[in-house]
DNA sequence: TATCATTTTTACCGTTTGGTCAAATCTCTT
DNA sequence: AAGAGATTTGACCAAACGGTAAAAATGATA
């Protein structure tokens, strides 16, 4: 398995991107998000993906020349979207607002980007072949610093103690379950296909469960 | 995509099954679970099955006949996995212990049955195309049971108010997301691969969460 | 130990898969 | 309008895929 480091585009390493360049190279990305986050990188074929993008396989071998670079490109793009709700979080507001404010960001992150979400689970439920060692350095890193935040406020009595890494879990896990297992919700709550109104009440839901009793001095009445 | 209905066993509809019968199909069942838990249905292979199973793959086929035979038994005998901690939930019951204790039964399930978590979580990031009549009808109906019940609660004031079933939701994620996300935990926390130590961790950083305000009259202090 | 059913293997089949190649077409610049 | 470079296509390949047929080997039973 090839772990992600410095990503390279296929025609020219070099020169500039043409037009169409660009404008093959997102159609291309958008059908294999489509494509990697139902079926994960195994169960993805070059040709559904290539019919998504409405283009002959060979052409979309032009532009990326594996299955493997495509699925590189989008987790590294991925990473990204995945870990700025998590950088915000900051040491000098308030506990209910940071992490208030986090469970929301998350969430919206859940709705406007599934796929993305779904396509990291994929990833995760097959061993993390590809992004192991991002979970190891940069994550561990980021988690490890705003863990010590967590930690700063449950020593001040800002916040209920517990353990801090095991609450980005739980928030991990609720917020991206909206996303991830859309389809169970949906139909657990008798909803069409298309149908994304749950978000609403997931934010209530969310709210009331993280900021109930966690953060002691706010009130939620 | 063929929906599970009534199971039949490949050799002999009739007659009772062989020693050898007996193995072999829970060898081959194992040795799937493994394969399909990880890639997910279209990213398993009968030969990846066959080799796990040490087996041929013209004799795994003689007890199985189709790959798809193989899922859907998979499948048929994980329902009922997840759905027990669920039906155990009583009305007569406190709601503290009875949403506590669902907690930790989720949690054991989670530790004991990572596999069969995986599969559950492949096949909904998939679009749930094997099992979506199951969640409409069978899992709907007994969602809608107990969340009445949990409503009940919180209509005497013995629990806080939110929505029932996203409470489910919230359970269902943090709980699972121990055995699906096993490789990220164990990233984060630093520990290796087989170590599962976290368990207790999580079972108090969940009471911690769900019976630290949802339920007023206890206490966590 | 002979017999019969069960189990396993060997050799295969048609299709799908990831990927290549050279020729054909298109696009942009001059 | 012509030439060069960028793009697209069709024909193809070896390996992997799900699955089959029939013979060979094994197991149970009398």
């Amino acid at each position: 398995m090839t772990e992600i480091s410095a990503s390279s585009e296929s025609p020219n390493e070099k020169r500039s991107k043409t037009r169409i360049q660009r404008e093959n190279e997102t159609r291309i990305l958008l059908a294999a998000l489509e494509v990697f986050s139902e079926n994960g990188f195994r169960g993805a074929t070059l040709d559904r993906i290539a019919a998504t993008a409405k283009m002959s396989k060979p052409n979309l071998l032009y532009y990326f020349k594996s299955k493997e670079e495509i699925h590189v490109a989008l987790l590294t793009d991925l990473l990204d979207v995945w870990l700025a709700p998590l950088r915000e979080i900051s040491p000098h507001g308030e506990p209910a607002d940071e992490i208030g404010s986090y469970i929301r960001r998350k969430l919206e992150s859940s709705r406007q980007f599934p796929r993305e979400s779904r396509l990291f689970a994929n990833e995760m439920l097959a061993g993390a072949p590809h992004i192991g060692d991002f979970l190891q350095s940069e994550l561990k890193q980021l988690v490890d610093e705003k863990a010590a935040i967590f930690q700063g406020w449950i020593d001040e009595g800002r916040l209920a103690p517990c353990d801090p890494r095991h609450l980005l879990f739980a928030i991990w896990s609720t917020t991206q379950h909206y996303a991830d297992f859309s389809v169970q919700v949906r139909h657990v709550l008798g909803l069409q296909q298309g149908d994304v109104s749950y978000y609403e009440e997931a934010v209530s839901m969310l709210e009331t469960l993280f900021l109930g009793r966690l953060v002691p001095p706010v009130s939620t009445d």
